[in-house]
Formats: structure tokens, sequence, C-alpha cells
DNA sequence: TTAAATATGTGTATAATTGACGCATATGTA
DNA sequence: TACATATGCGTCAATTATACACATATTTAA
């Protein structure tokens, strides 16, 4: 195995997460070297002795300490041969979620550099990354639509505004309130609690769960949680 | 950029192909080291300043000589860090479909050591390769609920019936003739040809064509090609 | 204190689609 | 000539999607 090949290997990782009716993204300010002060996504290099998963694990509890809720491998950026400037580096980008609980950073870590931006108003960011978030957004407004995969970016308790409003930011168009509603829950994978929300307007919302054990029950029988409107 | 890494990359190709009511996948004969005899899947190491995708082009040249109809990013390997007897190798996998007019492979280049398999007869692979095309094989399973993959796999120039079939055996389940043609011909991406095909029984059956400049447009449309039979 | 504004919760009629079939047609074969 | 076989076309009931109407529970403003 006298191999002679100096291509690196990287993670990323594009995090997602949701507040205020806005779609965010968590970034990096880089620390050093030519692209110092740029904004970055989450990553680095794998160690030899390391596998992907844990990879990309270790760099976000290192450089941001927050916990996901979802994580899966999206892509492999690996075709511009300069899409680093140091070097050759072949970099395996993941998609996370994160619940919106987890949106206030704690300063304690060496997550003083991380920061939450609006995916509309994205700074300018290091490497091909803008490349990656673009891929991960469609990954992510795909995936809504086939895999309640909503629930992950909202708190445990949730008013039914709350996903619907998700689902509108995040696919960009408008979803007829009444037969959301409906179609949520003929999946039968949320339930109502008897707590309610805290609006200031209208009239009081109850608090719903998502089941997830009920998900995967549903899942393993092959049920489709398509969830599309015209 | 002083960083000590050791990881070699990799791309490896599952390659499909259907005939004779049957998906085959197209394996190699290891020639050299010590899984020397054993079967593998297309790919090899990836050069210094080549891309992924001239990579995984160049081994599909190099060891079959086979021209695929479709290629896209499967998935990468790298959490089984010892997937590799020789040392670590992240692989990441693409994903080909070929026309079954390419199933006869050309003896005049290196594919001397490539053959065809029945997905239900595969030999024992080398590294991970059994996990790779279980993971291709489900990827393709999606893929051709939500995307008409089919016509990459078929001549040409098809029957309906064939078609069919093809569907019926990826996906293992009894559809229906008459729906399924109704709803294939809904999508307006399909032309009546003026020939037809030859088989023996039966009344004969006309041959249609895969119109990919109506099904690109209306891709771009946003069209959905959902293709599910409960 | 009352009306207006706002958002929630439930229902209903119609259009569109799916899924399960029937049957005529065109060939080869017994 | 009848039969087996596969194709091509059509129909109908059941389900699902879509577009709405309206009653309800709260806060805010008149």
């Amino acid at each position: 195995m006298n191999l002679k090949q100096s291509i690196k290997i990287a993670v990323d990782a594009i995090v997602f997460g949701y507040s205020n009716h806005c779609l965010n993204v968590l970034l990096i300010k880089q620390k050093f070297g030519a692209l110092k002060n740029q904004w970055a996504l989450v990553g680095g290099f794998v160690k030899d002795n390391e596998s992907l998963y844990d990879a990309v694990n270790r760099e976000l509890h290192e450089e941001t300490g927050i916990k996901v809720n979802y994580l899966e491998q999206l892509y492999t950026f690996g075709d511009n041969i300069e899409r680093d400037p140091r070097c050759r580096v072949v970099s395996v980008a993941y998609f996370a979620l994160v619940n919106s609980t987890e949106l206030i950073l704690h300063a304690d870590s060496d997550a003083e550099d991380a920061q939450w931006f609006p995916i509309q108003e994205l700074p300018n960011l290091a490497f091909d990354h803008k490349e990656i978030v673009q891929m991960a957004l469609k990954r992510l407004q795909s995936k809504l639509i086939y895999q309640p995969i909503g629930f992950d970016l909202l708190p445990n308790e949730f008013l039914f505004s709350e996903l619907e409003n998700l689902y509108c930011s995040i696919l960009e168009k408008e979803i007829d309130r009444r037969n959301f509603r409906k179609k949520i829950l003929s999946f039968g994978i949320v339930e109502e609690t008897d707590k309610y929300g805290d609006k200031k307007n209208g009239r009081p919302a109850k608090l719903f769960v998502f089941n997830k054990l009920k998900y995967n029950k549903l899942l393993n029988e092959g049920f489709l949680f398509e969830i599309n409107f015209a």
C-alpha cells in the first residue's frame, strides 16, 4: 500500500435552526489562516482513527457545544479541486437540525465565535460553503415534503400555527391552515396536550407534541408521510 | 498546513443494468493483494489533481469500458475505520444506470474481469461492498417512485410491458398493468413510435421512446413524477 | 361594556385522483 | 377454427385533495 495521495478529508455541518418565523444557519468565524475573520460552516479535518460520524459530532461539540436533533450525511464535495486554497480537501457535508430551544448559544464553551444567521441574510462564506448551504436548503425542502422532519426544528411542545408557519416559510408557499391541520392530524403522529400556548392575540391555542414512537412504527409499516400542497 | 493525515480517499461505482426481467450489478474480480480473486465494485483511489467525478468516470472506463446513462453520488462510506484491511480508506460511492444494450461487455478492453450478476445471486463481496450495494438498491427503489429513472435502464425503444416489468421486479410488488400505463402516459414524457416489438406470443405491442426534453421541461416547472402503487 | 380585531377549531361541498376491474383486439399455436 | 396470450382502451366506485364557511375564545380599542 505505497500509494502516494495528498488529499485531505474534512467534515462540515450545516446546522439549521428555526426561530421567529425564520430559518437560521449556524456559522463560525474563522480564527486563523488566510481566511481569518471570514464566516464558515462548522467543520474540520477528520482524524486518522475517527469515523466521519465521530468527526462531525466532535466538531459540533468543540465549536458550538450544541445538541443536534437530527443529523444525516448530505453530500461529499470534492469536484472543485481548488475549493480550499490551502490544499486539496474533500469534504463530507452533514445536514443537522436543532430544536429551537437550542438557539441561544452558551457563551461558556469554545462557541464564542459561533453565530446564527437567517438564511436570507447570510454573510459572505469561506470556501464553497455557499454552495453547500444551497444544497442543504434544497434537501431540507424536499425532506420536509416526504418526512415529518419539521418537529426536529420546534420545541417539544408546539402550536399548530408554529408548525404551519415553519412549513410555509421553508417551502416558501402559502398553505391552507385547515387542510394542513387535517393532513398532519390524519397521520396520527402528533398528540394534543392539555396545555395552552401564551400568544397575546386571538383564541388560545393548544400545545401539541410529536409522538416519535408512533412515527417509527408507521414508518416501519411503509406508511408515506407526504405533505405536498400545490 | 502541516496536518498529518493518512486517510486515503477512493471512489466506488454501483452499476445497475436490467435484462431478462432481472436487475444486475456489475462487479470486478480483484487481481492483486490480500483480496485477490474476490469480487468487488468498480472503483479505486482518487488522484491528487482529479475531481471525484473524474475519478469515478476514469475507473468506469478503465475497468469496464461501459457507457453509463445516469450517474449520481450515493453516499460516502467512512464510519467503519477498518472497512479496508490495508489502510484507512474513505470511499465516495456512486450510483450508475446503464442502458440494457450495454449489458454485453466488450472483451477487448481491460474489462476481462468484469461480470454482471443478478442482484439476487451476488457472490461474496470484498470490503463493505455488500452494504454499499444494499444502500444503492434502496436508493434505486425510492428514486424509481419519485423520478422516471427506469428509462435509463431500458433500450431507447421499449415496450410498455418491459417498463412495467422493470418497476415490478425492482420494487418487488405487483402493479396493475392498465393503471400503470395510464399513469406513465399521463406524464406526457413517453411517445408512441410506429414500430412494433418482436415478441412471439400475443398481440404485437408498440415500441415507445422516452422524451427527455419534455421531461426536463416539466421538471423545471416543478412537476412531480410520482409513481406509487400500493 | 361593547364592538372590533385576531387567531383557533371544526365542518362541508365539490373537484380530482386512485384503484379495481371488464372487455375488445391482434397475434401465434394446437 | 378454437384457444392461449398479451395488448390497448374504457368505466365506475372509493378515496383524497382543494376551496371554502362559520362558530369559538381571547385581547384591544371605542
